[in-house]
DNA sequence: CTTCTCCATGGAAACGATTCCATCATGCTT
DNA sequence: AAGCATGATGGAATCGTTTCCATGGAGAAG
């Protein structure tokens, strides 16, 4: 285990000064005889920057934070491969952590980061707007992916999604008014794929049709009942919290107590997965007895029997799209981006009868 | 965005020197009287510690990297949720990486951690001992976990895996020979996985028992044809990269090339997901046309149908041990661990006709 | 030939923590 | 009462980089 050089090895080896061999490094000017000897030698003794002194000197970790809720579910992986591999094409180092939908820890992770100087974050937010003000406020460059925090102002136009605005409340003293602060987020078009669901559905005759909910599901939710119209059968609308025993629970809970419905929308795959268990538990039949859509096209959709009808969001590019955002902040004010989903029609879906 | 108070900061406003505040906060000895004024001004000022400077000082960044193949896969996404754990209860943070089981990216990603200061690493190695070599000679703490490089040279002793060796090769002229450094790596026991799945299989009659493999499956493999016994039929097994493209390829050439085997050992769940599909695609029907048992027990195993067959491997807990013994790392030289598989019968698999 | 400008260059000051070491006060032993 | 040990405390060095600023030399313009 030898020790690592240094810059100061290099500017001694090399016979110039320290702040000669950042230039040369960094790309700044030089004097091409100088540049060709200070590289050769940075080769010849196989010299990386630290990267400790340079974050300590410009204040600020390089690299980005991931929050998630939970990376078994598959389309968390994919999300997280999507931000992974715009790190790795742009360098950046990225610093994981997973919340369980659980706001104490996200904030805690939050704090985390913080204290890493890490000031780029991309997140699937659990906690509420109360959550991320605080990172707001420290500074941070925060972009949020797949979701909102369950109360932000989100500004329904028929446009569609707009910039999230959290409230960011000063001290009373310092500012006349509290200043809005927006978040850009990267989204799939929960709304369209809602709706195109709740409408397929509708044309193979369905009509009571149940909505399987987790957490951080509020826009699904809001949009599934902006499709069905009123009135909401609001029994027909469950959630359950993040594990899988509680989708389970929740799924089971669902056919027993109405036999009569004839559909459910999962919004998530965790669900999805849940309705299926709990569906061949009951000795319902999928698509004969109950038809089912699910969130999120994950490969072993396709692997049920029957294969489950989806609707896709892309993971990957909503992961990739959210690191572009937040590793572009500064340049231009990033907006929020929304991805379109695509109903794929497979077999866990049937008329009713 | 204020920026946050330093340790001058604490100081000054408790009336204190520097070198007070820093001993109060990290345990050292300090008179009662000024520890809590200390204490009540830093959190007054909510003060939390840079960890770029704690890190420039000691030369080390803290929190540890995880590099794995691919986060799509659920057993990878079990497996990081288990160092993410540890992690946490630890207050490390997780730098992430993915390498696609490619030994370039891996071995970028190693240079990544390194420049970042990052000297302890939980590893799904990809390449072979050259890939490790140069991150144990800067020091570096790794931990190996589910397999060891391709080429590493494990003792096959009957009492299971022992540490294994890199030999370190240094320049010829610093030491007289090569000396051995071990590296801990926490497994599950493959071999007796394998084992038992297969005497299950012949059990239920089957004498043409293929294997599907993919990167990085070199000890499921050896198990394979430990409890095959000769001859083994070449032919039978396959090997596949690590995208699901070339794994579904792979397990069709297979069904196609052999119809008269009666059973698939899938060696990890991608493979497993492939084999169905494939099977499928062929109208093979499992279990009555093929038996199939698959590694790792992910959760839409059991929605298949049949439902699969599995062994399972405890994805979660191997992170969670690796990440332990690389914390722990220094303390007393860990040893590897090898945790139990177990065999979950459900209906993927038949008796031979 | 002089003066001005420009650029390459190196010294030194940050950045925010930890930690060595010297200092000083206190209380105890002899 | 003097000397000594003990413990609290603060100043300063240190980690490896970037960046500001001053210096010096060379070339251009007058």
């Amino acid at each position: 285990m030898e020790k690592r050089a240094t810059i100061k090895d290099v500017a001694e080896a090399a016979g110039v000064g320290v702040a000669t061999v950042s230039r040369v490094l960094s790309g700044g000017s030089a004097s091409p005889r100088t540049r060709e000897r200070v590289l050769a030698v940075a080769a010849q003794l196989d010299y990386r920057p630290s990267a400790l002194g340079r974050n300590l000197r410009q204040r600020r970790t390089g690299g980005m934070g991931l929050l998630v809720p939970d990376l078994t579910d598959t389309f968390f992986g994919q999300l997280a491969e999507g931000v992974l591999a715009c790190g790795r094409s742009a360098g950046e180092p990225v610093l994981l952590a997973s919340t369980a939908d659980d706001p104490e820890q996200e904030s805690e992770m939050i704090g985390m980061l913080l204290e890493q100087g890490v000031d780029r974050v991309i997140a699937v937010p659990s906690g509420g707007a109360d959550t991320w003000r605080p990172a707001i406020r420290a500074g941070m460059a925060v972009v949020f992916a797949d979701r909102l925090p369950a109360d932000a102002a989100e500004p329904a136009g028929s446009t569609g999604v707009r910039d999230l605005m959290l409230l960011d409340g000063l001290p009373a003293a310092a500012e006349p008014a509290a200043r809005p602060v927006d978040v850009p987020a990267v989204l799939a078009d929960d709304r369209a794929g809602i709706r195109t669901a709740v409408r397929y559905l509708r044309g193979l005759g369905h009509r009571r049709i149940a909505f399987l909910g987790g957490p951080g599901h509020d826009r699904r939710v809001a949009a599934f009942r902006e499709a069905v119209g009123d009135p909401v059968d609001e029994e027909l609308v469950v959630f359950a919290t993040g594990s899988r025993d509680a989708a389970y629970a929740a799924a089971s809970g669902l056919f027993q107590s109405r036999p009569d419905l004839s559909a459910v929308v999962a919004a998530g795959n965790v669900l999805g997965e849940a309705a299926v268990l709990a569906a061949r538990e009951l000795d319902l039949r999928v698509p004969r007895d109950v038809s089912l859509v699910m969130y999120d096209d994950v490969p072993w959709a396709e692997l049920c029997s029957p294969p489950l009808t989806v609707i896709a969001q892309p993971g990957r590019d909503i992961g990739y799209r959210a690191a572009e955002l937040v590793l572009r902040t500064g340049a231009r004010r990033p907006r929020t981006v929304v991805l379109p989903t695509e109903l794929i029609v497979r077999g866990s879906c049937g008329p009713h009868r």
